[in-house]
DNA sequence: AGATGGTAGTGGACACTGTCCACATTAACG
DNA sequence: CGTTAATGTGGACAGTGTCCACTACCATCT
């Protein structure tokens, strides 16, 4: 009668399960659903077991916000990928900026509860350098960046404009995407909606 | 021995209290900061009270962001105020649209934790109508709309290109706000940040 | 093989939050 | 003056994050 059966999980299991259960609650309600408690009830363990992976709520949500951030790289990264036409190519740089927006857009639209919790803390995902196996830094600025540095090569953008230029697009489409999202434009039709987008998108092809 | 001498206040002093208090409270620490208990604890009165006023903690919360909001809507009519010109002059239009974009960031680099707080919840401030003595919209939104009008008017922005533009420009600024207020750019040394602001209110100017 | 030590999970507790209920007191008003 | 509604009090409850002491397991070294 010793006790209960009280299983020993694998290695990391515990701790990949809790995030897991974390980036559910995150894509239901948003950062402030994700509970230590809640996520230890639904891995199936009593709450103070999280405290043997994370030093407390904050540091579990640091781990969604970062799991949320390459779920929005990943988006973006495939809508890139889909887009045909050889690097340098200026009408295929263009539609890869789109892409990129488009993708950040629709993310942002589709998980509201993650793209939020995708920026509920101030850690510096961009800089610290997410780069993949090529070396290339997949973080979604560092994609932005790539495409930005495309269009110059490709002879649309004026190399004198490039220097910076990354903040005010992704400004344009952040803003867009939490004022449409959780703000005040939150609950306009889809039509209008799109049509934000696309305005928005051509203001930014303008703005080159 | 009639108990305690528990002095009632004046009609809606309470009222008034807790929501001062709460607006404080988000200066500080942002939304969630503003706690019931801990605004009844500052006005000095027991935390059921605030039921008497408020349905419950996110109604106060309402109210806080309504201050804000209002708070944000007098420094951008300030910023306007402050440019010289004529209505209808294309110069000083264009100068009215840059102090509205200048009170916007300036706010949020200011106060963060009101500018989170105005925007914490959905609710369509921008929708009822904030209108002032003179029957103008001194919303955030409807300040905005009144310079963009202008700007038609003044011959330097297109009146085909008018409709719906208030929507990229807003996102744009507002965009930038939480990137460097609460979002990753937001320990960028104070020139970096200034460089931002230029850059993106001439990313505005150039996309008229 | 057998002792040992660190790791992962348990149980109980505390302070704090929002919220509800029953009660007391005061102000307003007939 | 007596009634009534408004306003504040006191106590309680569930739920949260977090800390402490304790226990079972597994790997590793002698």
């Amino acid at each position: 009668m010793a006790a209960e059966v009280t299983r020993r999980r694998v290695r990391g299991a515990v701790r990949d399960g809790l995030v897991a259960a974390g980036v559910e609650l995150a894509r239901t309600g948003g950062p402030e659903a994700v509970l230590l408690r809640e996520a230890t009830r639904l891995v199936g363990v009593v709450p103070n077991a999280a405290y043997r992976h994370f030093a407390g709520r904050d540091e579990l949500l640091a781990a969604v916000c970062t799991a949320a951030m390459g779920e929005l790289a990943d988006r973006m990264a495939a809508g890139v990928g889909r887009v045909r036409g050889k690097y340098g190519d200026a009408a295929a740089a263009g539609r890869r900026l789109g892409a990129i927006g488009s993708a950040y857009l629709e993310f942002a639209h589709q998980e509201p509860g993650l793209f939020a919790a995708a920026f509920a803390l101030p850690q510096q995902h961009e800089y610290a350098a997410t780069v993949d196996g090529d070396g290339r830094d997949q973080s979604p600025l560092g994609q932005l960046r790539a495409v930005l540095d495309e269009l110059v090569e490709a002879g649309v953008l004026a190399s004198e404009r490039r220097p910076g230029i990354e903040y005010p697009i992704w400004s344009t489409v952040h803003g867009l995407a939490v004022l449409s999202g959780q703000g005040p434009l939150r609950d306009a039709p889809e039509a209008t909606r799109k049509q934000f987008e696309q305005r928005t998108l051509a203001f930014i092809a303008g703005g080159l």
